[in-house]
Order: C-alpha cells, then sequence, then structure tokens
DNA sequence: TTTACTTACCTAAGAGTCTTATGTATTTGG
DNA sequence: CCAAATACATAAGACTCTTAGGTAAGTAAA
C-alpha cells in the first residue's frame, strides 16, 4: 500500500468485494488483481493483506480451502453468509464516504446551479 | 467521527480544504461546519480534531491567530505557504483514491459497454 | 437561581490498521 | 545456475482515530 494512498480501513472493503464477484481468491492472487484493476496505481502489501484475511476469517466473514497446486498450497478464501451480508454494509459505507467527501470537498457555488 | 466512518488518514485532507475555502476557522468551527455540509452525516470528533490541528501546526502546514471573543479565546487557524502546496497534494491523492475505489467496486460489465 | 446545554479549548489510554522488514520454500525463465 | 516470480507468513513500529475524560465561560429554561 505505498504508491497511491490506501484509507485505513478501505482494505476489507476492498478483499469482501472481490471475493464476492470472483467467488473464491488466493490471497497472492488478490494482490496482482488489485494491481491489474487499478492499472498498477493500488499496490496491496502482503504485510497488510494476510493479516487482514486471517482476521476477516477469525471474524467467521471467510472460509477457507486449501488447494496443492504444483506442490505448493494456496489458500482459497470465499464469503460465509455473513462475509456476503457483511459485504453489503461496508460498500454502503464506503459509497456513503465517498458522497460525504464530495460535497466537503467539490463545494458547489451558487453559479453552479 | 463515528456516525458514518471516517476512513483513517482522511481527516487532515477535510481541514485543509476547508481552511483553503474558508480563510480562517478556529477548531469548533470545523466540527459544525462538517456537519453542516455533510447534513450530520460525518462528526469530526475533538479528540481526533485538536491533535490533528496540532500536528498540521508543527508541521509547519497551519498558523495560529488567538482571539478574544465574548471573554474566551478562540484559536483561528489558517494555510501557510506549505500549507497551500500540501492541500493541492493531498486533494488529488484522494481523487485518486476515489477513482480507485470506483474502478474496484463498480466494475463494468462487458454489456456496461 | 440552579441546572442543563452550548461554546471552546485540551489531553491520555487504548484500539485498529497499515508500513516496513523479514523469513521460508518452490517454481519458472533466461 | 541464478534471478525473479509465486505463495505463504510474522513482528515491530508508526500513525490515526475512538473513547473518555477534564476545564471554563456563556446562554436558556425551569
Amino acid at each position: 500500500m505505498q504508491k497511491n494512498k490506501l484509507y485505513k480501513g478501505s482494505l476489507s472493503t476492498i478483499v469482501l468485494k472481490l471475493l464476492n464477484d470472483k467467488g473464491k481468491m488466493y490471497g497472492y492472487q488478490i494482490t496482482r488483481e488489485v494491481e491489474k484493476i487499478t492499472t498498477g496505481e493500488m499496490v496491496i502489501t502482503e504485510g497488510a493483506l494476510y493479516p487482514t484475511l486471517h482476521k476477516l476469517e477469525a471474524k467467521g466473514l471467510l472460509s477457507v480451502e486449501i488447494k496443492k497446486v504444483n506442490n505448493r498450497p494456496r489458500k482459497y478464501y470465499f464469503l460465509t453468509e455473513n462475509g456476503k451480508k457483511e459485504t453489503v454494509t461496508l460498500l454502503n459505507e464506503m459509497k456513503v464516504f465517498i458522497q460525504n467527501m464530495d460535497v466537503l470537498l467539490n463545494p458547489k457555488t451558487a453559479f453552479d446551479v
């Protein structure tokens, strides 16, 4: 998370949304996918991601399935039912935040109307 | 900062932008203004705001002017030259963040095109 | 006139989230 | 063969906010 700032608290929202869309993903894949989608502008560090995945699993929002690929283990994560509900909640919170930032940072003058 | 989430790191951007637009403001006024602009949806706690103002001042981004109003002191803050530059930087970072969140959270399907 | 609320400043302990720096181990590409 | 990529992980520390106080003066209402 360095090149372009990731405001603290947004990582869980990103992870849950990706899993919501893709069904199941493993950690390393998530870091690649975020870079791909944002054309390299946003970078998720592994030091932030893995603890976040473990935390979400501990909260019962994610489940894990370990598969061996090329003789190496991969941990595929996917949303639980509670995880799906939480995804909706967090996406809405982000939407409200962005709306609030919009009115704060792009105030409309009388001339705009 | 409770009712609707303020992602960590965004408070300085909000403060600098308000001061950029209003010229000078005092702490309590900033908390009122944010609530007013966001129709009460975003609340800045004083426990977060005052340390932030002191930090921005220590960094040389803000200057202070104390005025007595109604026999009580008010600390008016305003941007220094460096503060104006930093405001531009932080506003741009926020803009990029929001753009990245948009492509991450609102992916376009082939049918959208 | 006492009580409660608003204005206006402040600090400190703790929680939460990320950065930075490592570490391990296998596979792949040149 | 060696570097890079793949794939997981942890730990110390920094930073930012929450929560919970505290001080003090003015204002409104009962």
